[in-house]
DNA sequence: CCCCATGTTGTAGG
DNA sequence: TCCTACAACATGGG
């Protein structure tokens, strides 16, 4: 389920099962997922060490001791599985790293997942025009960012160009607690709105991330509990307990509350 | 069977 | 050239 806070749980994940350890062989079951030359992967990873994690945004990256930084997305449903015995290879596994003690597995269902090797973090941030991490990027990069785009607020959120590790349901809930319809238009906000949605950003990451993003444990008011997601019953708006629409925003599925969320225009 | 899905990217059109 | 909308990607689960 990876947004920024999944992303930094397996980030922490990685770390407490992987780091250190060294490759000692690689296997591929879903070609696709790999995005550099196969060599290359291999020689930058296969009797190297795992040496040190980053992250930005949903991009994990990890340095090896051959001097190059592998890159994992997880796309909408990649996760990482770590195990000793081969026999508990789990299902859906397209990428399966063998440590010295145990297995590292990449799973992906819909393969939607990447996978690739470069020189430096900054080499992939600057080819995928990466916007500084959200839970780091100050607000006057975050309002630059922005800008005065015609664009419905909620797509702009979503541009990865914007602060990095925004995802559907984070956008959705930055919007809900600052009171803001999704479908504003980006030059339309005022100063204070955007200060609004950046320090609700904020406390929604730290939160999540917290929780190590397992939303049922998040506070009651919080809209990601209104959305009939998953297995959870759909419930109304925590504030004012009107029926919480979804509509759908460049092609993403948007849920808000109509009498919280104004819609100015 | 039909529809939906936590993301990114290439492309078409203005 | 810049900006925005949207289909496509591949697959499982309700």
């Amino acid at each position: 389920m990876p947004e920024l806070p999944e992303v930094e749980s397996f980030r922490r994940y990685f770390e407490a099962t992987a780091l250190g350890q060294k490759v000692v062989r690689l296997e591929i079951n879903a070609p696709k997922i790999v995005q550099s030359p196969i060599a290359e992967v291999e020689s930058a990873l296969i009797n190297h060490t795992l040496v040190s994690t980053d992250r930005i945004g949903k991009y994990l990256f990890v340095q090896t001791s051959a001097n190059k930084t592998l890159m994992l997305h997880f796309g909408m449903t990649g996760e990482l599985e770590y195990f000793r015995d081969i026999d508990l290879t789990p299902r859906f596994t397209r990428v399966l790293f063998w440590l010295e003690n145990g297995f590292l597995a990449f799973t992906d269902p819909r393969k939607f997942g990447k996978l690739a090797v470069g020189n430096s973090i900054a080499e992939f941030q600057q080819a995928k025009k990466l916007s500084t991490d959200a839970l780091t990027i100050t607000l006057t990069e975050f309002a630059k960012n922005l800008g005065k785009r015609k664009m419905p607020i909620k797509s702009a959120l979503l541009d990865q160009k914007v602060a990095a590790g925004v995802g559907n349901w984070i956008a959705d809930e930055i919007l809900f607690q600052a009171k803001i319809h999704p479908q504003t238009l980006v030059w339309q906000l005022t100063t204070e709105q955007i200060a609004l949605m950046y320090q609700k950003m904020q406390a929604i990451l730290r939160l999540a991330v917290q929780h190590e993003a397992y939303y049922r444990d998040f506070p009651r008011d919080y809209l990601i509990h209104s959305r009939g997601w998953t297995d959870e019953e759909p419930a109304n708006c925590p504030n004012c307990d009107s029926k919480i629409p979804h509509i759908y925003i460049s092609g993403r599925a948007s849920y808000y509350c109509e009498q919280c969320q104004n819609l100015i225009i």
